[in-house]
RNA sequence: GGGCGAUUAGCUCAGCUGGUUCAGAGCAUCUGGUUUACACCCAGAGGGUCGGCGGUUCGAAUCCGUCAUCGCCCA
């Protein structure tokens, strides 16, 4: 057969994708196999892919694709999120560039923009990851506002509220300035920034010139002061209980408070409390029933309750007040100080703690089920260790604020009435009646209902992904969700722990009395040399296509793979896919040798293959079962490495150099046959990882049927193995290694044949394998000695003595230099086994198998010794 | 400040229930090799008091304590 020497791979990639997609190959439906089932996080819908989706979605594929090869009835369920705020933010952002302010438009008009927007970038990300070779079920693709997934939200919802698990509520939540909504705490990022702590002096009401000072980092805060707050063990300040102070610049009254929350050693132990901007304020504002004034306005200037600077930005104003009041006497001192700021995760810019109405849901019994299931390893986590991240979340649950004060997403199905009451309902109609009956009266129209103008939080949409995108939630007794669920993997970042997994499991037991997935494989970050973490603006991100149209899919998810244990972090470098696509052609290349072999069917198979071919068989058998066990433990990256070292080892190093034919010589048939059989089974062991060289080696090497493909095709199983044999062979290898480097150092070139004596000792000599040595070593003779073998260059595996006798006089002195080394350190090993065994509390103490395999040491030891030490007086 | 985790070769990491799979892998480095599938390759080599100190044990990279350094999460 003709093919070409160079390896094309996006040719090559390109075409079996296809064929993939035009079979069918990766849609599942339920029938009477095991479900093998994984739902892909979903990405935001007008993403594009980055190189953490390249390692998540590379893992996601090996574990289906085996799980197919298994036989089992593999689905992976790709979609996207509606990603609520980045993508408002991103419409947003282009409609101002048209000129357009989204406050200009009306609902409707905007989410006809956002429509657009989603539609045209929107999947973007999933036709990328059909580059990668994903073998998911695009028929099933779905998106959390699409209509299953919506009516999905809205019912639970609607649900969750009747069971009185929603509520609404007044709460300090985490405002963001820019997108002007609330964010759950998971959303915020605390960042150490460089700021300043400033010293400000509050006059005593009724004196001249009394003053105290507080310390504070928001000094624009003060125009909402309501109280200025000691600690009242702090001595220092006794003399002005039941006093009350003036705020600077407006003059407001406010009392001293005493409250144990004031550290005494921080700043001046005197704190000003602002119960509408500080979490901590709040609550003591709460205890003493201080008024809470807000001072900004949403989107982060000034109020008219500040009284002062009115409609300027918070951050404009901090300077702004500082210089009044210097002027004004109040400030005493400016420090540095390094502090905690929360950053909005999606527009970065500082939270703002603000006072607001949220709908929150109440997660205290809910999460039961959850907490003890990850608890007792019903669900597993890998690795472990995030079920510690994750109990310590179950234990200080919060409430779960689900509103967002924005258009794009789930609208809140709660309908307001004139009087301020609401009903709750699933559509417009059905809140009509509710609103109807409720008031009792029937003239209610539409008219007089209000819909809440916010949207759910996007994780309340995505908490329900392995239920709804089977219709789980609408039709809970609908064949798919029987048959797919609970799902069997989940494959996501450690950084979305609580946004998403926890909350998964949450709904999973809610909805569905089951986990959603029986097993957690949490990623690392992907990272770059240097372990910054990739991102936009540092610019240390290569471009994933552009590394697949470079290296390869298979030579990329290979090099994403190499290096990556679960849960470890990975330090992206562009050697890493250039090691996958070296790998590629490795087999390319091991593929055009064998292709190339002329078959005699007149020749009898030779002894060495026979005997390579069958020690193949075992060490292969071996091989997979390690693997198997590497996958059962979740770790993919080993379970990739010893696929590799194999292939490259022991199939292409071995096995092929010792069935090679002669050059230009013909293989046997029956050589040929089993190699060929092996080639199969050996690309089947490496599809989940390469899927395309796979295919399209395995397409070449034999006449398939139409319609076929390895990625239907099974597994390699493994059958036992016999380890004795295995060993042995390890043995052959160390022989022909001894005698390359005997050519090696006497500059024999391979293709002069060699004469090796061999003397045997206990162990280190494997018979059966004389074929495979003579063949692999280039040997003329192998004889049986009993005696040592003069002039003749040696060394030793285990207690066997091989010689090669050599015309050039050997280096007595070296040769002496060496074997007393070897000596040495045997004896030292031997004089450590038998003080060992000599300590009656380790012999009687210690098991029998362990002090057996110590005098098996004593007694190898002592061969060795034996052997050395004549061959050693043999040389003087 | 609270919690979790890590520290093993130059780098990235394995190392399970304490003992022959115990000091390992891949990469990097060094040496040698190219008419006979592959230099995107082959054959070899070097490199580590397993973070420090104590303890338990016949025996510790492994278990316990402690200190140091780093990372992550939460406040």
């Amino acid at each position: 057969m003709d093919i070409p020497s160079k390896y094309n791979a996006a040719e090559v990639e390109d075409k079996w994708y296809q064929y993939w997609m035009e079979n069918k190959f990766f849609h599942s439906e339920p029938d009477e196999r095991e479900p093998y089932t994984i739902v892909i996080p979903p990405p935001n819908v007008t993403g594009v892919l980055h190189m953490g989706h390249m390692l998540n979605n590379t893992i996601q594929d090996i574990l289906t694709r085996r799980a197919r090869m298994l036989g089992k009835n593999a689905c992976w369920v790709p979609g996207t999120d509606h990603a609520s705020i980045a993508t408002e933010a991103r419409v947003v952002n282009k409609l101002k560039n048209e000129g357009i302010s989204k406050f200009d438009l009306s609902r409707e008009e905007f989410l006809k923009h956002a429509w657009e927007w989603t539609n045209k970038h929107g999947g973007i990300i999933l036709e990328q990851l059909k580059k990668l070779g994903a073998s998911c079920d695009w028929d099933r693709t779905a998106f959390t506002m699409d209509e299953v997934r919506s009516e999905s939200v809205i019912k639970t919802f609607v649900d969750l509220h009747d069971k009185g698990l929603i509520y609404r509520g007044i709460r300090m939540v985490n405002w963001d300035p820019a997108a002007k909504t609330a964010l759950s705490d998971e959303e915020v990022i605390f960042k150490e920034v460089q700021s300043k702590l400033y010293y400000l002096k509050y006059q005593i009401e009724g004196t001249e010139n009394e003053f105290v000072t507080i310390a504070t980092t928001r000094p624009e805060t003060i125009l909402g002061d309501t109280a200025v707050c000691v600690n009242p063990n702090d001595a220092r300040f006794h003399h002005l209980r039941g006093k009350r102070v003036l705020v600077p610049l407006i003059n407001r009254s406010v009392p001293i408070i005493e409250d144990e929350y004031v550290d005494m050693e921080f700043g001046t132990g005197c704190l000003k409390i602002t119960p509408a901007h500080d979490v901590n304020d709040y609550e003591i504002g709460m205890r003493f029933n201080l008024p809470s004034i807000d001072i900004f306005n949403d989107d982060g200037t000034l109020s008219e309750k500040a009284g002062l600077y009115v409609g300027e930005d918070r951050f404009a104003v901090r300077d702004k007040i500082m210089i009044e009041l210097e002027a004004n006497g109040n400030v005493d001192k400016v420090e540095d100080y390094t502090n905690k700021v929360g950053f909005s995760e999606r527009t970065h810019v500082p939270i703002e703690p603000k006072l607001s109405a949220q709908w929150f849901l109440k997660m205290d019994t809910l999460i039961k089920p959850a907490a003890e299931n990850v608890a007792n390893d019903t669900i597993q986590f890998y690795p472990p260790k995030y079920k510690n991240t994750y109990r310590h979340w179950m234990d200080n649950i919060k409430d779960w604020c689900i509103s967002r004060q924005l258009w794009w997403g789930h609208r809140i199905p709660v309908y307001y009435l004139s009087d301020g009451s609401f009903v709750v309902a699933e559509s417009d109609e059905e809140a009509l009646s509710l609103a109807q009956e409720r008031t009792g009266n029937s003239k209610l129209s539409m008219s007089d209902l209000r819909q809440d103008e916010d949207v759910l939080d996007t994780w309340f949409s995505s908490w329900l992904w392995p239920i709804s995108v089977f219709d789980g939630i609408c039709k809970p007794d609908n064949k798919e969700i029987n048959y797919y669920y609970p799902t069997n993997d989940l494959v996501t970042g450690p950084d979305i722990i609580f946004f998403w997994v926890a909350r998964m499991i949450i709904s999973g037991y809610e909805y569905r009395d089951q986990y959603p997935f029986k097993n957690v494989y949490f990623t690392g970050m992907v990272r770059d040399k240097q372990r910054r973490k990739m991102s936009k603006s540092l610019g240390n991100s290569p471009d994933p296509l552009d590394l697949i149209a470079t290296y390869g899919a298979d030579g990329v998810r290979v090099g994403m793979l190499l290096c990556s244990p679960a849960g470890g972090d990975l330090m992206f470098d562009e050697i890493l896919p250039q090691q996958g696509a070296s790998f590629v052609t490795k087999i390319w290349n091991s593929f055009r040798l064998v292709n190339g072999w002329e078959v005699d069917t007149n020749i009898p198979q030779p002894e060495h293959s026979r005997i390579a071919i069958s020690w193949f068989h075992e060490k292969f058998s071996q091989i997979v079962a390690q693997t198997d066990d590497h996958f059962d433990k979740f770790r993919i990256s080993d379970a990739l490495m010893s696929v590799y070292t194999t292939v490259r080892d022991e199939f292409s190093g071995w096995l092929l150099e010792m069935v090679k034919p002669a050059y230009q010589q013909p293989v046997d048939a029956k050589t040929y046959e089993e190699l060929i059989d092996i080639f199969d089974e050996v690309l089947r062991f490496l599809h989940p990882f390469m899927p395309f060289v796979s295919e399209e080696i395995w397409q070449l090497l034999k006449e398939r049927r139409k319609g076929d493909s390895i990625v239907i095709s099974s597994w390699p199983k493994s059958t036992g193995y016999d380890d004795t044999l295995i060993a042995r062979f390890e043995d052959v290898k160390e022989v022909v290694a001894g005698l390359r480097t005997i050519r090696t150092k006497n500059n024999i070139p391979i293709k002069d044949q060699l004469e090796l004596s061999v003397m045997p000792g206990d162990k280190g000599f494997a018979p059966e394998f004389n074929p495979v040595l003579v063949k692999m070593g280039n040997l003329s003779s192998l004889n049986i000695v009993t005696e040592e073998v003069k002039s003749a260059a040696s060394f030793l595996v285990k207690s066997t003595t091989y010689y090669v006798p050599l015309s050039v006089t050997i280096d007595v002195e070296e040769e002496l230099i060496k074997l007393n080394a070897e000596l040495v350190y045997t004896n030292g090993f031997l004089n450590s086994v038998l003080k060992k065994l000599s300590n009656e509390r380790f012999v009687s103490s210690a098991p029998e198998a362990i002090v057996a395999v110590e005098r098996a040491k004593q007694a190898d030891a002592e061969a060795k010794i034996k052997v050395l030490e004549e061959q050693i007086a043999g040389l003087k």
